[in-house]
DNA sequence: ATTGATTGGGCTAGTCTCAGACCATTGAGG
DNA sequence: CCTCAATGGTCTGAGACTAGCCCAATCAAT
């Protein structure tokens, strides 16, 4: 916590690794997060790449090692594309306690606080904010999808109500934040076994969670959010434990 | 806030610019930020360019480009290295009215949400933690220290104290996220013209936060900061106005 | 004055990445 | 059955970036 720390958190690595490894982390992060669902394709390869900002041919090897790890099912011709294949593991508790291993423990307690901070930051702000009616109606609308999710979907719909907040306080920086934290943790919650109990439980939380945005009350909003991460939170410690 | 903006928010660019951008973005960081103070200097190229992860090659022609732009003087031999030379320009409402408009509108208010989520989540979290005596005295220290600074430390010892709410969270990932929507204001911030009246303000706040802090109350703190942070935004809207 | 450690300055060969052009495949519509 | 638009597959030359090496300058210690 001493100036050297500041040096070492300002000076850290310009680059996470080289272009392919981190196209290969966007892609992961996009298909994990579901906002390719499974069944859909991404798009074009030359609009992709533009979007990417990288030339075709990195975009392809990344491509190319998703579809061999079995992520993606590349089809050519027209109505051709890479369609996502992955869908989450049947979670495990086994799997969950190596996932960890890899991760580290430090590691696990920085993405958790972090995740904890800009989702009960983002929630505050739009809390703080005058909603127009259709940002009211998306909220809701996510809400609703979620409560009617099957089993299948349920992550997926979870993800784009979380992340739905953030981008409805119309912070591109925030919505991406928010993002970046969920995927840290994504494979942790997909490897929790989804109990009813939990589940209902969530589900009570989302709509406190709501009501608090709604009302305009960010200290509501804020510990509404704040139970919600921590009830998941001592959820994955749980089954460390 | 439909399905494709969450593409647009995940497959963004992979990179904000090349090797040399990016470096020379993030020394200015370091140096607006003032974690290297003015007067004091780089680490050695060897050892910088090692922690940034790139080449001395485009560590050198970043450093090339800040001393041709007057915020680093380099010197050799023994001793020598890479000073900072770089003060924070006498505030004028003029600059600031430009810099907004290179920056734009929708950036601007952007980058004020995002401080405002991530530094009260920051804050939040924090306050939820059981403080070693340590980092009592860090965060006490902090506030001594910005309590008794001069006009030209002002700003620095500002951004020390609140990068340490961050710091002390613990997790890597807030701090570094604090201090990248700090820089993104930095600027703007630097561009206010400082007076006493705002400084007895500031305060005020940092001193509320402080004690919220240490009283373990995450919604006091959470107010603390959001007052403190959108009193300083007004100021800026104002002289915009 | 000499020496030696530390630091910036500069060169080269090799790898990564890119832009752009062209080829191959697919399938809907005529 | 043909055609054509959309899409993945491939190649090439140029530029960016790197690792490693050696040179040049500076200054405290001797």
């Amino acid at each position: 916590m001493d100036d050297s720390a500041r040096l070492m958190t300002v000076l850290r690595p310009v680059r996470a690794g080289n272009a392919f490894e981190e196209t290969v982390e966007r892609l992961l992060q996009a298909i994990k997060l579901g906002v390719v669902a499974p069944g859909e394709k991404l798009p074009p390869e030359r609009e992709l790449a533009a979007r990417l900002g990288i030339s075709r041919v990195t975009l392809r090897e990344a491509i190319r090692a998703l579809q061999d790890s079995g992520y993606l099912d590349v089809r050519r011709g027209r109505y051709g594309g890479a369609f996502v294949t992955y869908t989450p593991p049947r979670p495990g508790t086994g799997s969950l306690r190596r996932m960890v291993a890899e991760m580290g423990g430090d590691d696990l307690d920085d993405a958790l606080t972090f995740r904890l901070a800009v989702e009960c930051g983002a929630a505050q702000v739009l809390a703080a904010t005058p909603l127009t009616a259709e940002q009211r109606q998306v909220l809701l609308r996510r809400l609703s999808d979620l409560e009617q999710a099957t089993l299948e979907d349920y992550r997926r719909l979870d993800t784009a109500f979380h992340l739905s907040i953030a981008e409805l306080t119309g912070s591109t920086l925030l919505a991406t934040t928010c993002a970046d934290a969920r995927s840290r943790v994504s494979d942790l919650l997909n490897a929790i076994p989804m109990l009813q109990v939990n589940i209902d439980h969530a589900a009570a939380q989302h709509q406190a969670i709501v009501d608090a945005v709604l009302a305009g009350d960010p200290d509501a909003a804020r510990r509404a959010v704040c139970e919600h991460l921590e009830g998941t939170a001592a959820l994955l410690r749980g089954f460390l434990a």
